[in-house]
DNA sequence: AAGAAAAATGGGATCGCTCCCAGATGAGGG
DNA sequence: CCCTCATCTGGGAGCGATCCCATTTTTCTT
């Protein structure tokens, strides 16, 4: 027996498949009658239209492909939802892959999703410096935005926040509390993100007249692991460092523990800030200042994004949207004036 | 122009649509030279062979619906991790749909699954007390897999973990560690997890002979908030508790909190037990002790059943799979002998 | 009540692939 | 050199829908 087609319905209501056809994608011109006897026999049928035939002929699938790079990171949730939401509104479901932080992969997936499973892809990217990678043959001509990296190229709408700002943000307002000698913990090496929050950090202190910066920057990884040790270093390089700023939470909240295994109190003995704000940080013993970037916000614009440039809405899309990272202040800055 | 379809190569490539099928799907009865010419073809057209025709004619997509209850929830990303690594080790991709806490949603999900987009179904359900919905017509013959959640039908397979025993176990170690006045902070009412854990907690405490337990009971709803503000209750209450077990580990986050506005010191002042071993709990001061499920493995177990039966392995798939909660500790709990 | 316009229905082509069966080609043996 | 058998290749049907166009039915005018 298996599933049934339309063709079933349309012999045992006693009419043609296009009329059952119409009443599917309810196009009216169907007798209201006529209608309501199809409905009943498609629900005893057990019908359901098959929606690879459907794709087939419409070259429409509904799902729009969505890449992170790492499913279980706390990071990408927000993004997650802020995109579900524009897309169950616009009746889109996803389809979503991770790249595993692994620039093959990331190709992989684009290729799977050039397949033509997906109208259109959001591709939340590792951001590796000087990774050329988009020239991805099999996307041609699929609608594609790309969050978390800027890319100039004008083709390809990005998303993104401004991240030397970021750090200049954050430097400033520890400078502004009195402390000079601030450690900066930086991110991996070959990601974007944490080279421009340096830049950010560089500026403020050159602002600032505080020459040692260059001496003041730790390697770190993004793992709370490496938070934990590099804070060790700093707590024992006797430098007179007064504060900290991590180029994200993660490693904040290791840094956290290792002030705290130290016996030192935050903010007295030691200021930090974060970056990302993570919404984990409000369950951290103490909550820390940090900058806010407006992820649920980035994922909700690129899907939009998306959407308008699947359906051809014909709002030009913006080539590049950038947003400011927001101070969040909480109990993790102490003033030294 | 357009996608190029299998026509458009095999005319370039001077041969059948037929020949070009069987170098897409490698097998064999080629030989090496047209299989070369081909396949550069293939590449100087920028081919990719369309999946919703090839799954119109095979029946199979090659991707697996997973449904959760809220993306951006903690707790399933590492059922989620597990599912893709068995889901990517045997060539399935995944379809995210979640049903935002909503039996309606679930079905509809559901149904979304049983238009033929997805080869089987992953449901990390929520675990609505007396909810039958799963006589889901849609699902007709469609492979499934259940989550968190165990039906005695016989038919689906589900996965879960033993709650009630957890709620035991807790229990039990509270009181092995002398404490005797001991505080339940419940989950949602109407959540199977949350009274089969309370069960637990009821048994061992009456086996110990504690007669008090009934009003030792406080109801939450799993959020960290309520998990603060029952806390401040119990804290009020006056009863001489003199530890806490919380239905889940968010609560006993919020109860952490709460307990150190108070000025009181975790353990020496107060015990406390969570519920699930959250990642994220080794991050929080202090790291608590709590109930592991592995859901980890919960996910890669769910999803293996599934792709069994996805492709008749001739396996018997069981019924149901039940793990044991497993006592973490940490630093969470003083003895009192 | 007849004719025109509007509404409802049916039929066939098509989407891009797989799969079965038939036919062509090539190698090897007598 | 012919026949057999294995290896390659081609052609057509079919998967389950949509969509266009033609045809039938209904409704509305006058």
């Amino acid at each position: 027996m298996g599933k049934s087609t339309i063709f079933d319905v349309a012999k045992k209501a006693g009419v043609s498949k296009s009329t059952v056809s119409r009443v599917i994608n309810n196009q009216g011109n169907v007798k209201e009658k006529t209608r309501k006897k199809i409905l009943k026999v498609m629900r005893s049928l057990n019908y359901h239209p098959n929606s690879s035939a459907r794709s087939l002929v419409t070259k429409r699938t509904n799902t729009i492909g969505l890449i992170v790079p790492d499913i279980t990171d706390f990071f990408y949730l927000q993004f997650i939802k802020g995109a579900e939401v524009v897309g169950i509104k616009n009746n889109y479901n996803m389809m979503l892959l991770s790249s595993r932080w692994d620039v093959e992969e990331e190709r992989y997936c684009l290729k799977m999703f050039g397949e033509g499973r997906v109208d259109g892809v959001l591709l939340i990217s590792g951001n590796w410096v000087g990774e050329p990678y988009l020239n991805c043959p099999e996307l041609e001509k699929m609608p594609l935005v790309i969050i978390d990296r800027t890319l100039n190229n004008h083709v390809i709408p990005t998303i993104n926040v401004d991240n030397k700002n970021g750090g200049y943000l954050g430097t400033r307002h520890l400078l502004e509390n009195g402390h000079r000698m601030i450690a900066f913990v930086t991110g991996l090496a070959n990601q974007k993100a944490s080279l421009d929050r340096m830049e950010g950090y560089r500026q403020a202190m050159d602002e600032a007249g505080v020459r040692e910066s260059e001496n003041l920057i730790y390697p770190g990884d993004f793992t709370e692991k490496s938070g934990y040790q590099v804070t060790r270093q700093v707590l024992e390089a006797g430098k007179g460092i007064t504060a900290i700023f991590y180029a994200n939470d993660l490693m904040a909240i290791g840094g956290i523990k290792a002030i705290k295994d130290k016996g030192l109190i935050i903010p007295d003995d030691l200021s930090l800030i974060g970056c990302d704000d993570l919404e984990l940080v409000s369950l951290i013993d103490p909550p820390f200042t940090t900058l806010r970037q407006p992820r649920y916000k980035m994922g909700y614009t690129g899907m939009e994004l998306l959407i308008n440039s699947i359906e051809h809405k014909d709002n030009i899309n913006p080539a590049q949207i950038i947003y400011h990272m927001a101070l969040i202040q909480r109990n993790s800055v102490q003033s030294r004036s």
